[in-house]
Formats: C-alpha cells, structure tokens, sequence
DNA sequence: ATGGTCGGCAACCGA
C-alpha cells in the first residue's frame, strides 16, 4: 500500500496540485490537511472521474481534513473523544486492515499563548484517543502535519530557532510523550542520518532552492507495521509548481 | 535589523 500526506493550506487553491498527484503517483491513500473549505463547498465534484473515494470535515477558512481512497473508508470518525472535538482537525479511517489518524496538530502561535497551552494539551488527548480505539499491536499509521520538527537535523538552522512553537523542549516533550504509546518514526527509522524536509516558508525567498526547510510531517507506525514500511520519501515536484502549498507530499510504501 | 508570503475572505487572522 502507498499513502501519502499533504497539507495543502486550501485544497480549493490546490486542486489541481491535487488531482494530477493523484493520477501520476496512484496511491491507495491520500490524507490532507489545511483544506480550508467547509464541507458544503467541498470540491467534491472534481473527483468524480479520479478513482477515489473520501471524507472530509471542514470549516470556514481554518484548519479541514480529509481521505481520499481507491479501497471503501470504513470506521471515521472526526475529532478527538472529548471536547472541544477539533473534527476538522483528526480524522479516523480503517481501510483495508490499516487504521489511519490523519491530523493536523495546532500550530500554537507562541510559546506564552494559550494556544500553545492548547497545543500541549491537544497532544495528550490524542494519546488517550490512541489508548482508547486501538492496541499498539495493532497496525495503526498516525500522519499529518505535526508542528513539530523533533530534532536538530529537521530543521535548516537549529540554534537559530531553537524556542519556536515547533522546535522547543516542551513541545518535544508532549510529541514524545504520545509516540511513547508506541510508535515509530518512519521516515527517520528507514532514514536514520538524512537531512530530508517537508515545508518550507512561505516567508524566506528561495526557501526551496537553498534548502531552508523543516520536517513537519510525520508518518508514526506502530511496530508491526513498521515492520512492514518499505520505504519512505518526499515528493518536491509538486512544491515546484505554479502557486505551490508551502508543504509537499509525504510517502511511505508498507507491504500490506 | 524581529523582516518575508500566502489563503480565506472581506479586516485581519493563521501559518
């Protein structure tokens, strides 16, 4: 199986992006993340002809998840088990034997706001929605955007962003604590030396020619499946392309 | 020197 993410910061500004990776590459699984669009003006219609099947949960202007799927979606389910849910944050799917948790975790905007507070606590409830739908043994692949870089060789200057919302000790540790539950860092298990990054800034000219970049988006395996992850890369076409996301697609090929 | 550029959506917020 080949599943890939993508925040695409609106899949509606994307949509092509979208639609040609999907013919080119053919993965079982796409998941995204930032669609920005709620879910009555989803552009559904789109990918009628595409074969794939989806979910999404979305709202206006912020945040949206969604699946796409060439097997049937089975098991969704949107946001964590308690309030406040965040649906267009986390989505749930089985396909096939693989549980899939697509999320995109709060960005948290600064280290003295609540909303990293937020951020922090937003990371141990998903570990108790982890304890609470599946066993490690299971085969459960946790992806998205994390807003985390988990350790120096993630990101292009660490001394220099050291203290960001993404690349600090509590933010580590609240990352750290979920994986604890049991999971393995794919890309970094198969990829233990390379620099390899997945977005890069809007903000800093050239960001992609000079290779000033971040890895944010992850692929978390629990043991048997990481058993079974083949391989694990960055696809950079698509961010070279005309009006790119600031991320790129994410893939990992797993013999199932 | 604390910048820069996107998207959504209609003035700024979020990243």
């Amino acid at each position: 199986m080949k599943i890939a993410t993508f925040n695409a910061n609106s899949l509606r500004a994307r949509l092509d992006i979208v639609l040609n990776w999907l013919d080119e590459n053919q993965p079982d699984v796409l998941c995204v993340q930032e669609t920005k669009v709620q879910d009555c003006d989803f552009p559904g219609a789109a990918f009628d002809n595409s074969g794939y099947e989806f979910v999404f949960k979305g709202q206006k202007s912020y945040n949206g998840v969604a699946v796409f799927s060439k097997h049937p979606i089975e098991d969704v389910q949107f946001g964590l088990d308690d309030e406040p849910f965040d649906a267009p944050r986390l989505a749930k799917v089985r396909i096939k034997d693989l549980n899939i948790v697509n999320t995109y975790i709060p960005q948290g905007f600064d280290r003295k706001s609540e909303k990293f507070a937020y951020k922090l606590e937003w990371f141990a409830r998903l570990k108790k929605f982890f304890e609470n739908h599946f066993s490690p043994t299971d085969n459960v692949l946790w992806l998205g955007d994390m807003n985390v870089a988990p350790e120096a060789i993630d990101v292009h200057s660490p001394k220099r962003l050291l203290g960001h919302v993404c690349f600090c000790q509590e933010v580590w540790d609240a990352y750290a604590d979920v994986k604890s539950w049991g999971f393995s860092d794919v890309m970094r298990s198969l990829h233990p030396d390379e620099q390899i990054f997945t977005f890069w800034d809007y903000r800093r000219k050239n960001a992609l020619e000079d290779n000033v970049g971040w890895r944010i988006d992850h692929f978390l395996a629990t043991k048997p499946l990481l058993e079974k992850c083949k391989s694990c890369y960055v696809d950079t076409k698509p961010r070279t392309l005309e009006r790119p996301s600031d991320h790129t697609f994410v893939i990992v090929e797993i013999d199932l």
